[in-house]
DNA sequence: ATATTTTGTGCATGTTTGTGCATTTTTATT
DNA sequence: AATAAAAATGCACAAACATGCACAAAATAT
């Protein structure tokens, strides 16, 4: 057995089990507890389990830690989910695309929240099967692979028979002149529909974004409401931004 | 055999078994265990594996796998799956509900496959987005949690605007008299739609639910044109479903 | 057709990694 | 404080690995 294997199944177990014991994982695995120790050492400085004495529990109560790839900056990403935290108030009917941002933001959602989210995207879909309140509407049309996301006219034709209270947008770029662009065109479509379907615009966008711009424009900066960021609200950066009558949240 | 016939047979190695190890592939491909090491190198380099010591293993771990231990009676189901693989014929248009057996078919479609995929399972659609070729149209709607599948009327209202080769269902009851029927009204009607938009009809049953009925039916048993099962096509059980002008695949 | 380069493979080598065991240190519990 | 369980540390050994090299097959050039 390999030792990635071990490792899976050491997650797989603390992800049903909450907690792991190592005795009874050596006796399971047939390795000696060092071994096992050795493994949850390991999984411990990477961050996915929390090492405690006689084995080792879930670091959080949200599960798929693990099946993450390495993501372009990542912990800025997190921070900015865990900001966007409370965007989404109780009963709720929320758009929300795909993007990693967006990811991390599903996966921080208090389980005492009772809302809808509207999405298009697989991975935000199958992360909240796991919440006990949130009703799921899922967008069906054809599947970008490479995006997990669905795309296509019959996605912005469903879109625009709801009305929704808000919309959360993974932002790729954001400009204070140019406004919100996209670099794909069919994940462009989707994205205006899901904001002309909305009451409020939230964009999720990481500092190294702000002030660039891509080719195809989604919306005109007045049209965004909110704007998640990890720069400080006087960070002379976002002073056009908020002129534009953007509430800026950091 | 050349280096590119060896590169695919891991590929499709990892596709089904998650895991390879450097000894077993150079005794089946019967070369050193140095050139399997410098294959797997070469695709990790790609990006297309995971190098681990002693093998590697898939670069995203089937997510679901965690579930797949608390299946009932998963060593069948993979066994129809793997009997069922050459249902989906290349270029087909196939609807595919959700369910384990389905899941574990789409796991074991061969990569060099090219057809289009419909279904409603979140599961499934996740899997099919790292197959290379297949086309997936993703059924939106209300996400029924527990199923991780899509229903209602929009599920229903989308299928019947589409016209398939084929239906692959997971089936819950089959009878010779009552037809296939199933516990839940939601999936009864998604079932029902992805029927009659269809030009034959397979179903994926194990050997315990085989003169077995639900409260609602799905079907006539004529309707079906394919019946996958890993009993033999001679078992007396399966006479009056072969009288019924129902294949028997096993 | 012949010569030259490139590519793929296997083998010998030294190196790294993973594992178990023995010993000492730390931790939790009474 | 006493004690037993768990963890850290150092060590040994085997398995897996990387590297350089030789050689053959294939591709390319002459």
């Amino acid at each position: 057995m390999l030792k990635e294997e071990r490792h899976n199944f050491i997650l797989e177990e603390l992800r049903t089990k909450n907690k792991v014991l190592t005795y009874s994982l050596s006796q399971v695995l047939s390795v000696s507890e060092d071994t096992i120790r050795r493994d949850l050492k390991e999984l411990a400085d990477l961050g996915q389990i929390k090492k405690v004495h006689g084995g080792a529990v879930a670091h959080s109560l949200n599960p798929f830690h693990y099946k993450d790839r390495e993501v372009y900056a990542l912990e800025e990403k997190i921070a900015i989910a865990e900001k966007a935290k409370n965007l989404i108030q109780p009963q709720q009917v929320v758009f929300m695309d795909g993007g990693t941002t967006n990811l991390e933001l599903v996966k921080r959602l208090p389980s005492d929240l009772k809302a809808t989210i509207i999405t298009n995207s697989i991975p935000v879909a199958t992360h909240l099967t796991d919440h006990p309140l949130i009703e799921i509407v899922f967008l069906g049309g054809k599947v970008l692979k490479s995006a997990q996301v669905t795309i296509g006219a019959e996605v912005v034709s469903a879109i625009s028979n709801i009305r929704a209270d808000k919309c959360i947008l993974g932002t790729r770029s954001i400009h204070h002149q140019i406004g919100i662009s996209e670099i794909d065109w069919e994940e462009t479509m989707v994205k205006r529909a899901m904001l002309a379907a909305s009451n409020e615009v939230a964009c999720l966008v990481i500092a190294d974004k702000i002030g660039t711009s891509q080719p195809y424009i989604i919306a005109d900066i007045k049209q965004v409401s909110q704007m998640v960021t990890t720069l400080s609200r006087k960070n002379p950066i976002l002073k056009p931004f908020i002129q534009a009558g953007v509430e800026i949240i950091s």
